[in-house]
DNA sequence: CATACGTGGGA
DNA sequence: TTCCCAAGTAT
């Protein structure tokens, strides 16, 4: 089969079966010659990253609420925007989303770049990204692949090596079948493809447009594709964490590092976090209660088990963090392993 | 090329 | 419970 005919037949499909997303221009906006507003697509694909659109739906939507064009976004308050990325995860996307708002109102205008390479050259915009809004925002001829190109394709072709090692084998592929006419669509027809029906497990193979030519099919291997190579096992690490509240309800807490795990996001006091809790001191003296708390939480590539330290104090300068008055702090601000001690405290500490 | 970087849902 | 995974990027 050709490619051309494998493309139109993908297409023919994502008409059909497209699903709705609110950063997406239905079919009845294209036929009007309506185009995806490039600051949408850029703010949903950079949440898209390592992230599903069942977790970016909500997030998507207050963001536009707020910041309504990247004019908006990059005039806000980095605490507001770390705030409501809160819970999303990956929370450097978040700091380079705002450089990039900069970069482009500064810089450019505030019109985001319309090829592949100069949107390389922004903040957080990788090689997937700047493909996705160069084909989805203006209408480009690029190859977008992600995780779910690379497994159509790697089942598609039947291709047995494994990832990342086959990465560069499964781009040429998708580059092979990426068509000059409506690019965006095809871009996000894959995708919607290897959302729905070349799922990692479960395949819907019944009921997919590619079933024939599908040479993984063929030779009854698609379960086992793509191979990937062993990953290591996740070591678990320990810390304390410490939360005050003060008479008034004010609340201890600090902005932690711009770099690093939970970057430039707001949390609680406390240790390291290391195979065993390394030595520290407390951020504010007071009568420290041990309730006998642990949060478990697990991150990307270790387990950590947090114990908490509870206490009440009074009118007192803290060596480390700044109390938050209690009308303005609002857990949603935290990330989830600070939310989550939040939410076994609050009950202890706001009692009489 | 390998590693750091979050979270929630599903099997 | 545990493991895997999701529209990746930066270093």
């Amino acid at each position: 089969m050709r490619d051309a005919q494998l493309s139109d037949d993908l297409l023919i499909w994502y008409d059909r079966h497209a699903r709705v997303m609110p950063w997406r221009v239905g079919p009845m906006e294209r036929a009007e010659g309506i185009r995806p507003d490039p600051y949408r697509v850029w703010l949903s694909e950079v949440m898209l990253q390592q992230t599903t659109v069942a977790a970016v739906r909500d997030y998507f939507r207050r963001f536009v609420a707020l910041w309504p064009d990247v004019g908006a976004l990059a005039a806000a308050e980095d605490a507001q925007v770390m705030g409501e990325w809160a819970g999303l995860g990956y929370y450097a996307r978040a700091r380079n989303l705002l450089a990039c708002a900069r970069v482009v109102v500064s810089e450019n205008g505030g019109q985001f770049p319309d090829t592949r390479d100069a949107l390389l050259r922004l903040p957080g915009i990788g090689p997937y990204t700047a493909a996705a809004i160069a084909a989805i925002a203006f209408d480009r001829s690029e190859t977008v692949v992600d995780g779910n190109v690379e497994r159509v394709m790697a089942r598609l072709h039947a291709v047995e090596a494994p990832l990342p090692g086959s990465k560069r084998q499964l781009g040429a592929l998708a580059a092979a079948l990426t068509p000059e006419r409506r690019p965006g669509d095809y871009a996000q027809a894959v995708m919607d493809l290897g959302a729905t029906i070349c799922t990692p497990r479960n395949p819907a193979c019944g009921i997919c447009p590619w079933r024939d030519p599908c040479q993984a099919r063929a030779e009854g291997i698609v379960a086992s594709l793509p191979r990937k190579s062993p990953k290591a096992a996740k070591p678990v690490r320990h810390g304390i964490a410490y939360l005050a509240r003060r008479d008034d309800g004010a609340w201890l807490l600090e902005t932690r590092p711009e770099r690093g795990l939970l970057g430039g996001m707001l949390g609680w006091p406390g240790s390291d976090w290391a195979q065993d809790v390394p030595p520290h001191a407390p951020p504010v003296a007071a009568d420290w209660r041990d309730p006998g708390m642990q949060v478990r939480h697990t991150f990307t590539h270790f387990h950590l088990r947090m114990a908490l330290r509870l206490a009440r104090v009074g009118d007192v300068s803290p060596a480390r963090g700044r109390f938050v008055p209690a009308d303005r702090f609002r857990p949603s601000d935290l990330p989830t392993i600070m939310r989550k001690a939040y939410d076994l405290a609050a009950p202890i500490l706001s009692a009489g």
